[in-house]
DNA sequence: GGATGAGATGAATGCGATTTCAGCACGGTT
DNA sequence: AACCGTGCTGAAATCGCATTCATCTCATCC
């Protein structure tokens, strides 16, 4: 019925050894003969058993992919890049979403990091200690774990330059002429959302007379933004920047409802820009993150700290030198971390300050 | 380092056969001893190895979708469906993104059905043929294929009701007065687009002087739907159902650029119902498909004909039974298909018609 | 009370590959 | 001529688990 190693082997006249070694230690075979298997190999259909390879080995080929919310266009773009460089390296890809549940998170990891070469969790949800407990407890010792948007020593990580695209967007605004900014804050335990709101303190610093409120915390979805429309509305603000698109489109759509001119009355500013964001009118302004780029530095990364064997270790050489990816290749024991560099793109969203409400102050 | 079962075995005081049994057939065993054996393994951390039972067993308790694009919303919203379903009956989901491309296509579901109990491939772009040479050449015979959105002999599958979603959208346009209703159709060897043209003629067939103009086909992206919404202006019809939502929403910004007022000028219908028919303004009028039950019911569909052995079985019995799903038990050696009932949700983008430009032919 | 059978257990086998280890042949060196 | 290293090859030992088969123990029935 299926070809096996053995049978390979009888219809090439060697050993079971011999076959083995024709097929994937080619060098330690006769030339003659290494020819002749790998030529009755493919004429026999021969494909290796899996299983019986993983267990004497201990590699599957696979690697496995944790995230959220799989129909989050976010996470999406960041699947299909890990997927396609998961690929292109012969692993093949595990997805799970973990419906934006730590518990199920650090389920998943578990169950999944026992049957892959390594895991890539991308914004986990779950705390700092129970990302500690997950290489302790959940996970085996030779089981390397990447995180994506999320520093957290002992891990690898890949991580968006959130500063840096907080400080363009409001150099931005500032530029048109607003001094009162506006921030439409992401989940209270967000790890990117934190980082964000740092680099928007240390970016207005920078500024002359610019003032930033917090208009506080919300989900980052189209319903936080619609909340979050009255708070901009009410604020006083001539601009606001929003912890992400979805959240910022559902702004658009508030203030759009309530009349309130975008971007002649207020400007709107959102982050990862999604596709959606093109969709809308106005189109959205918003900080881009290569997110294909994203998903290939933490296959790359991942395999590279793993130590994870590749079928093919050529594609790996240039990975890391692709452009806007800052490597840090960490102190001594602390593992290495990628940042990948965003830039803004100015749509229609964004427009200069109205003169009548934007002098605050002086 | 690793516990295996001969530990457990030994801890025990049981040989491994029994050892064995009191896991995975716990009812060969007595019930002192399976408790026992049991509680060891938890006590020591024991985790079977999927390799070696995988070895034996020749399950892999592993499924795998291929669908075209990841990052399409409507894909990603499958995925969802099926990998939350999948891991309820206790299997990993190994997701293949196959970049629209019909060989990588075939190729992914060779690769990767090779370790898996069952395949569900997603809207194949494959022709009918490929199709065919699936099961013969690329696929082991005793690995279950399922299809999701694509009949074909042969082979089961869930599909979507399009000549129904297709009967309401027009029978909708119909009762707002609208008579002369344009297509914009997806792409030329689209399966699902060649269904719902089918139903469109069948629809307008039963009502009165409406009259249904083919705008062509179009690739299923807003792009496409910009393009097509210059011939929507010009072709005079007073309503525009298009093959996807994202058609719809390229034609709806196109209109309004171009000073077409929706609804009011033109109506404009989409299919699918994807996250961003609700972020536009107006909000799209769209036949809303349960995609995450698309996904369940195929998992549940493949598990069944797979004669795949599921951990949790009990789960199974309800499965189908879902309202809005209706069954097609296949003739005898027909594979079984699933049909998935589909609604027209109507928002903002369809009105009542134009007086003046409504009235065609009589 | 002996035959019968159900129930529980363990020894042994094998799934299909990789990998040690020993053996063999051969060419070159002392 | 004896010795040694090098290059290939094959026999056999795993890897961790499920499963067959034989064995053994009792309770049951006639």
């Amino acid at each position: 019925m299926v070809v096996t190693l053995r049978d390979v082997a009888r219809a090439a006249g060697v050993s079971p050894a011999t076959a083995s070694r024709a097929l994937s230690a080619p060098d330690l075979v006769a030339p003659a003969r290494r020819e002749h298997v790998q030529q009755v190999a493919r004429e026999l259909g021969y494909r290796p058993n899996r299983a019986a390879r993983e267990l004497i080995t201990g590699r599957t080929g696979n690697l496995c992919l944790v995230v959220p919310d799989l129909e989050n266009p976010f996470f999406a773009a960041v699947a299909k890049g890990v997927q396609a460089r998961a690929r292109a390296l012969g692993f093949a890809l595990l997805v799970a979403d973990a419906e934006e549940d730590p518990r199920l998170e650090a389920e998943l990891v578990g169950h999944l990091g026992a049957q892959v070469d390594g895991v890539v969790l991308c914004s986990p949800r779950m705390s700092d200690l129970e990302l500690d407990r997950l290489s302790h407890d959940v996970l085996d010792d030779d089981v390397p774990l990447l995180l994506v948007n999320r520093l957290h020593g002992g891990y690898p990580s890949v991580v968006i330059d959130n500063a840096d695209g907080v400080r363009q967007a409001v150099r931005h605004l500032h530029a048109l002429g607003h001094r009162r900014i506006g921030y439409a804050g992401g989940p209270v335990g967000s790890w990117s959302d934190s980082q964000r709101r740092h680099g928007l303190e240390h970016a207005s610093h920078g500024l002359r007379s610019v003032e930033v409120t917090d208009l506080g915390h919300f989900p980052p979805l189209f319903g936080g933004g619609v909340a979050a429309g009255d708070l901009v509305a009410a604020s006083g603000v001539t601009a606001v920047l929003a912890h992400n698109d979805l959240l910022a489109l559902g702004i658009l759509s508030r203030l759009r409802a309530r009349g309130v001119r975008v971007p002649e009355d207020v400007s709107v500013v959102g982050y990862d820009d999604i596709p959606a964001a093109t969709l809308v009118s106005p189109a959205l302004t918003t900080v881009t993150v290569p997110l294909a780029r994203l998903g290939r530095a933490a296959v790359d990364l991942l395999v590279e700290v793993g130590q994870v064997p590749t079928a093919t270790e050529s594609a790996l050489a240039t990975a890391l030198s692709s452009a806007g990816a800052g490597r840090d290749p960490g102190a001594a024991g602390t593992p290495p971390s990628v940042l990948i560099g965003v830039e803004l793109v100015v749509r229609a969203s964004t427009g200069v300050a109205n003169a009548q409400t934007s002098e605050v102050g002086e």
